[in-house]
DNA sequence: CAAATCCCGACTACTTTAATAAGATATAAA
DNA sequence: TTTATATCTTATTAAAGTAGTCGGGATTTG
């Protein structure tokens, strides 16, 4: 039940172009440092996710990403399904066409997975790149009014 | 984010055996045959469960397997964190000793990752074995009320 | 043109998954 | 006491997935 590192980088990368969102193209390079990731590797990841249209390139020089909408507009559900595939802890389950078995229609624990699938789903779709931005600044607040009492 | 077959397969032997909870041990083979899993596979999972407690052994001719206690006490989290560890989507929100990065404290996709593990646990530790088999036998007689009306 | 940057395919080391195999040990029943 | 039935243990393995790395090509700005 472990996300792979294509989930977990790749929401770092869109949160990082949510908060710098309306700064024009932002680079990979930039991306890769900020958030230490491999730039090589996080160029694969974006790709899915240019393909899908969750962000819009800039070529050439000064050129970069963007965020293909506003951060409110993007759930952190519509960044995992390109990255990881349909929500599904397991195949029987997936959210567009399930491979079912034959025994579907009264297997228990498949409408336990269900539940999971739609528990996690339901996360995920609650929350928006613009949420994410908003809770760091509110972090940051917190750690500098910390830091002027001590 | 998939559950590997050990949870899948492991999950639905304790079902098995909380269906045929109070006839004695249940002998591995049959598990494997009503379940259709291997049975050589199915001795290494059902080993962790027995070392966890949540199965004891009978060996010997006409040994088998019994649930550790009543199915009513037994949730699929139980059984789900011997099979497949804590839950996590990531390492750093293990629920036992995660494994923290330096950024942890103002770490915001960490934050998200925390809501998924929380809403995954409420799932798997709100459902017992004794639920699973309450409702299969309801969905047993479904399909027969279904199939006297034809 | 040169530098910055995105784009693309191939390659690889490593780990995990999902078994399979072979034999040792224990017990009930004939 | 033998035999059949089961559990228990360790080792091996083929295939797939993970997490990158590498090299070069295309595009745009200055």
């Amino acid at each position: 039940m472990k996300l792979s590192t294509k989930g977990r980088y790749g929401l770092k990368a869109m949160f990082d172009l949510a908060q710098h969102f309306g700064e024009g193209p932002i680079s990979l390079k930039s991306i890769a440092e900020r958030q230490d990731i491999s730039e090589h590797y996080l160029e694969q990841l974006i790709s899915g996710l240019r393909k899908a249209g969750l962000v819009k390139s800039v070529r050439g020089a000064q050129g970069g990403y963007v965020l293909g909408r506003e951060p409110g507009k993007m759930t952190i559900g519509d960044v995992i399904r390109v990255l990881e595939g349909p929500i599904a802890p397991v195949d029987c389950v997936a959210e567009e066409d399930p491979e079912c078995c034959s025994k579907a229609d009264y297997c228990v624990t498949r409408t336990v997975w269900e539940k999971v699938r739609d528990s996690i789903a339901e996360v995920l779709d609650s929350i928006t790149l613009e949420d994410m931005v908003k809770d760091s600044k509110q972090k940051e607040a917190d750690r500098r009014l910390y830091m002027y009492y001590i």
